[in-house]
RNA sequence: GCUGGGUUCGUAUAACGGUUAGUACCCAAGAUUCUCAAUCUUGUAAUAGGAGUUCGAUUCUCCUACCCAGUACCA
């Protein structure tokens, strides 16, 4: 018969979830939503040690912000469910708290002979393990060592016995079987073959903190919340053949989940999975959030740099899996639909940040204009500047088509609410708006490139008031100054285009040129919107003040 | 080292034995415009190397190289 599609997102509390983690639980949420299946979380914080305060809540809050919204696990307040209900029937979802759970599952291992006990200590077993590598190999606990270790298969029943009422550092391993080929199939790799000679007797149980071990506990779990198929990163491919093992020997193969291994994120530039320190050196989140270390170190994240939930999720969905079409554009809802697991790809994907900005800008262009106007007005607002709304929609539907994000918007349309007289009271560079585009590292920069210093001339940029502020163009802009003061046509940028363009005309001045001077008083640097667009949002005065201005502090 | 996985333009990927090897990002050129941006058009650029199987291999097999992961009483 055939089950209901129940997937997991099983993180650890260890820190931030980083986004390839986003992304794992992205595919499970996709696969699931899909099917009309369930989509569960559970916390495997079975590592006392590595426990990280604030980490389950930020996991929650992530997800909660990408729209990856639990089925199972997580109740409505956020929190990990911790009673069992009819919604969440196999509460505790926090491995911690499921504790006397794992137990009788390890002894059931070992009464069937799956599994013994060790007992030899941390020190003896590294002490092996230096040994080993000084002679050139490596020590792995398996079949061909453990007859000489001390464990229950080589020490007398009663010693065992005694052993395990009187110490407490004692493990339980698997018995991992002697020359068996474990065949196994991965939804995205295809079939997988290993010899258990290669592999160890894994430790399943530590009587030290009365806790399972992740693959216990895992594979426990993962058959109790009857979970159909186990979409997770790359990085536990090796420990398939285990869990193979594992579930025959609980002799639950009937309803082992199917598997698929997800490829890795990497880095942009060189080799190596994707780190967190590789964002704030390249200058790009690894983080769906803003997130703070115990040293106070901010890691950023995607949400509080200005991205869009929706884009993020697109561009992450996008990364190792693509639908076969040439569509790239996909809400939530169209990649439910959209997703399929083989598609996946089987190789690491390099993480592009300029593809990633890419996304966002499409997503910022679907705004709705309203919107986006809500949007901007805190944005300006933190600039120390209030409009009224129908004049910052104005502004917001003339420059949208410029910004990555709602915050590019202040860059590129500042002067249109700050003189460049005050530029330096309100923190604004002219130009900046062109200035960020990144260098082609292809591309060997001209060493005869002239340079420029702005500290000269702000506020107005110094490389264009070296190319246009010269009397046979700020004459005629002082004029068409003049001329713009005198204007009585029709208050619309068209109008106002076309009354200064046909003036210009009239006296056979360089268009382009005084038209460039003039966006160099206006706005500080020879680029950006157009003049008549300019001068419509600042008006007539402030439009003869700032040419006033450019004139008085360039001239002479 | 060993075990496993991987390898198509700089990047993400398409082509599941037959294509002028496609698309997007980036980059460049042109068009347009008062500049910049945007837009449109065009362009640069790839099957890691070598053997085989086949009438034909990006695709299948093997070898080599390189990359990644695992090799914990961490997940």
């Amino acid at each position: 018969m055939e089950r209901r599609t129940r997937v997991r997102f099983a993180p650890s509390p260890t820190g931030p979830l980083h986004m390839g983690g986003v992304r794992t639980a992205l595919y499970n949420y996709l696969y699931a939503k899909q099917r009309g299946g369930d989509f569960i979380i559970r916390i495997e914080d079975t590592d006392s040690h590595r426990f990280v305060p604030g980490a389950e809540k930020y996991i929650i809050e992530a997800l909660n912000w990408c729209g990856i919204i639990p089925d199972e696990g997580v109740d409505e307040a956020g929190n990990i469910v911790e009673q069992p209900s009819e919604r969440h029937p196999h509460a505790p979802y926090r491995q911690s708290q499921r504790k006397p759970i794992y137990r009788q599952y390890a002894d059931q291992l070992i009464e069937n002979g799956y599994a013994y006990y060790a007992f030899d200590s941390a020190e003896s077993l590294e002490k092996a393990r230096a040994e080993a590598e000084a002679k050139g190999e490596t020590f792995i606990y398996n079949q061909q060592t453990r007859m000489s270790l001390r464990n229950s298969l080589t020490l007398p029943a009663e010693e065992v016995k005694t052993l395990l009422e009187t110490t407490n550092d004692w493990t339980i391993r698997f018995k991992m079987p002697q020359n068996t080929v474990v065949k196994m199939d991965d939804l995205i790799r295809g079939h997988v073959e290993v010899n258990t000679d290669t592999l160890d007797d894994k430790v399943l149980w530590k009587k030290a903190d009365e806790l399972p071990t992740y693959h216990l506990a895992n594979i426990v779990d993962d058959h109790l919340m009857e979970i159909t198929e186990v979409i997770r990163g790359e990085e536990w491919l090796p420990s398939l053949p285990l869990h193979y093992m594992l579930y025959k020997a609980f002799g639950w193969e009937d309803t082992m989940p199917r598997f698929a291994h997800l490829p890795l994120l990497l880095k942009p530039v060189g080799n190596g999975k994707l780190s967190k320190r590789d964002g704030d050196k390249m200058g790009f989140p690894v983080f769906p959030l803003n997130w703070t270390n115990s040293t106070g170190e901010v890691y950023h994240g995607y949400r509080e740099d200005g991205y869009y939930p929706e884009a993020f999720v697109n561009l992450l969905a996008m990364l190792g899996w693509n639908p076969g079409t040439e569509q790239e554009l996909f809400s939530m809802d169209e990649l439910i639909k959209a997703f399929s697991i083989e598609k996946v790809s089987k190789s690491g994907a390099k993480f592009n940040p300029e593809k990633a900005k890419w996304y966002n800008k499409e997503y910022l262009r679907l705004r709705d204009d309203d919107q986006l106007t809500e949007e901007f007005i805190p944005i300006l607002a933190s600039h120390g500047i209030s409009r009224p709304k129908e004049i910052v929609k104005e502004v917001v539907q003339l420059t949208k088509e410029r910004a990555i994000f709602v915050k590019d918007i202040w860059t590129v349309a500042s002067y249109l609410f700050v003189s460049p007289s005050e530029f330096e009271k309100y923190g604004i560079k002219a130009g900046a708006a062109v200035e960020q585009k990144p260098a082609d590292p292809r591309r060997a920069a001209d060493p005869r490139a002239k340079v420029y210093d702005d500290t000269v001339t702000a506020p107005f940029l110094a490389k264009d008031v070296d190319k246009f502020w010269k009397p046979e163009n700020y004459t005629p802009a002082q004029k068409v100054a003049e001329f713009v003061s005198s204007y009585e046509g029709q208050w619309k940028p068209e109008a106002i285009s076309q009354a200064i363009e046909e003036y210009i005309k009239s006296n056979e001045w360089p268009m382009g040129k005084v038209m460039n001077c003039l966006r160099l008083a206006l706005a500080g640097a020879s680029s950006g919107l157009g003049i008549a667009d300019i001068l419509y949002f600042i008006g007539k005065e402030e439009f003869a003040e700032r040419v006033r201005f450019a004139s008085e502090r360039l001239n002479g």
